[in-house]
DNA sequence: CACCATAATGAGACTGAGACTCATTCTCAC
DNA sequence: GTGAGAATGAGTCTCAGTCTCATTATGGTG
């Protein structure tokens, strides 16, 4: 769970930049609050329309569009032609994810020995780098325990 | 360029696969052939067009979901909403890409420590790793110089 | 070479994620 | 409460990529 800390973060965050407080949006950062890993658009739609709150596409994009912006929520792309958005501690730590060949599952995890030679990558290269996705395929513990 | 040597392999591989050969998969071969860092298929598109030999798109992405298959081109997302193909050496050999966010650019990258980093994650995880993808957003050396 | 089964092609229709528009509604400072 | 500016919603539009199906190319066989 990206838990109430998130949220705290987020509304401080949006009110910093100057921004209206506004329902439709408290209900997206309130759908991704309750999650640890990455939600689609279509997820977010689907999820507030179960709740009885619809609200408009545009108006979800708008939304994730703004948090990506300012760093609270980072856009995770798996390879199936769609986004996936995940929220973002604050303090920059964050995890990856494998997709597993076999079931199609998002396993998230943290290698802190990956991390470290990212951060290395700088130097070495002769570029900055401002931030970096790792995507992994392969078969997931559930489904190598199976094989 | 991805060379001569890799077009070889690639005929040998598809002959060992039992598949025609087609005119019109070669041409895509070929000019995938003549490049060495990832190419759209709208510009493999144009390309053939303005080489006076104007191919379907769905043959194109026909060619290249094969090409794919056969582990003999990698597809690559760099967040524009729009895949990129690049063809991949035989014998595992690969980079990676930043994407300068000053200037668009996609920039090739090269690191063994990050591929020992990668490599080393099945045993910490538990999971098997069939492959792997890094993008890098930051500035390019280009641009790192004019900041 | 002629024939046939099968594989590949091309033109265009279709799909679905996401961007855009604009009239209406909400926020909030005064 | 009022007004300026921000945000919303319904729908339209775009564009990468997929699907369909009628036509054409390929390669093996006699
Ligand atoms: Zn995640
Ligand atoms: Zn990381
Ligand atoms: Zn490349
Ligand atoms: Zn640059």
């Amino acid at each position: 769970m990206a838990s109430s800390r998130w949220i705290e973060h987020v509304y401080e965050t949006l009110a910093a930049a100057g921004l209206n407080r506004s329902s439709a949006r408290d209900r997206v950062i309130e759908v991704l609050s309750g999650q640890d890993c990455a939600l689609s658009a279509a997820e977010i739609e689907h999820r507030l329309r179960a709740a009885g709150r619809p609200t408009a596409r545009a108006t979800i994009y708008r939304a994730l569009d703004l948090l990506v912006e300012h760093g609270l929520v980072e856009r995770v792309i798996v390879g199936e032609g769609q986004a996936r958005f995940e929220p973002l501690e604050p303090g920059g730590h964050h995890h990856h994810h494998l997709v597993c060949v076999q079931c199609g599952r998002l396993v998230a995890f943290d290698d802190p020995g990956l991390e470290r030679a990212i951060d290395d990558l700088s130097d070495r290269l002769g570029v900055t780098v401002d931030s970096h996705e790792v995507l992994l395929h392969g078969a997931c513990d559930r489904c190598e325990a199976t094989a």
